[in-house]
DNA sequence: GTGTTTCCTGACCATGTGGTCAAAATCCAG
DNA sequence: CTGGATTTTGACCACATGGTCAGGAAACAC
């Protein structure tokens, strides 16, 4: 039986999750410590383990909740919209990701980038089929010749490299800018203009 | 005085460079551990710290290396040449980067996923500099009509973004494209045509 | 109050980690 | 072959790390 949360549980398991998603997203799994989340949390290690059994767990729980959030916008792409704009709304709300929850961002990053060793099922799963649909969604506008024609896959692949690079990047970007720039918001303009001209049958 | 380097010197500086930058890409700079290092280049650990210094001093060379490899293509953009071809065949040779050197690319990612801690000068210094000056040749290009009016500081983020995705997320996208696929081949051609697209007046 | 459950922590442990060092093995010029 | 320089390593160290545990402190039900 689940036991139901009591409110010191809910406000320290959401405590640990927020700093694990701190460090882990800067330092990667292996290059987090339980001492560091300790610190960021507020708590005593021990404490940590009184509520997730164990570093892999927190990570875990970390992923699973990313991951909806990640494909909530694209399972929103409306197949009976009009294409340009569902395809724009999406980039949008991908920069609004990026820029609201770049830490998620450099989580899912971190993960990827080392094979995603703990992803792999829900990747070749969920978001595999997720994706597939899409694509015949796209493929079908490209057809009725109502957006160019392209490859759907590639399509996503470079709406997820712009929208996350602005995330991903961040320091980058910021020192090659300089000061007097807000990243996310030309970021927002830019991509608008860069799918509405590749869209362009 | 510099020590003129021995055949042994130099073949072994080089193994350890290699299997240091195969786990470092990996796992980043904390999550790497010199046993592991000293395992894939068929070394004992003490003998790695007789030729580099430390654990930091094998970061920090593979980073220098690093660097100029990845700006040169930039800087062969040539201001006189044909702006499409130019940039086109900068897209192109970032692509050609990315598959041949993916390990290269994620332990870049990685670096700058971590706030660039240990590039932070060649950032803010080199790399902008010359991101400034091939930008000031864009702009040019684009008062001259000769391409569409595009943010260049982002038009280059976004060359970036395109290209380097495909080796950072290379899991990712041959999870999510399934057997039968040359992501790299196939990538070369749809940059082309997007960037085709985009810069056309 | 009192008893019970929940929450928290100091002290501790086994293992892993970056790095040292003296001595052994190997290389190489003459 | 030989002697000095270079290369290699087993044993070791101090410290960090993930995790344990017994018992104490709060919180809560009555």
């Amino acid at each position: 039986m689940t036991r139901p949360q009591t409110r010191i549980q809910q406000k320290n398991s959401e405590a640990i999750l927020e700093a694990a998603l701190d460090v882990f997203s800067t330092y990667g799994y292996r290059g987090a410590t339980l001492d560091q989340i300790a610190e960021v949390a507020g708590l005593s290690k021990p404490n940590l383990i009184y509520y997730f059994p164990s570093k892999e767990a927190m990570h875990q729980a970390l992923l699973t909740r990313l991951l909806d959030t990640w494909l909530d916008p694209l399972r929103d792409l409306d197949p009976d919209g009009d294409p340009v704009a569902e395809i724009l709304g999406y980039v949008r709300r991908k920069v609004e990701l990026s820029r609201d929850y770049p830490r998620e961002s450099r989580l899912f990053a971190n993960e990827i980038l080392q094979g995603a060793p703990r992803m792999r099922d829900a990747i070749e799963g969920d978001l595999k089929r997720l994706v597939d649909a899409k694509a015949t969604v796209l493929d079908r506008w490209m057809r009725d010749g109502r957006i160019a024609r392209l490859p759907p896959h590639h399509l996503i692949f470079s709406i997820w490299a712009l929208t996350q690079h602005y995330a991903d990047f961040d320091s980058q970007i910021r020192a090659v800018l300089g000061d007097g720039h807000d990243p996310f918001a030309e970021a927002g303009d830019y991509l608008d203009t860069l799918f509405r001209k590749l869209l362009a049958p």
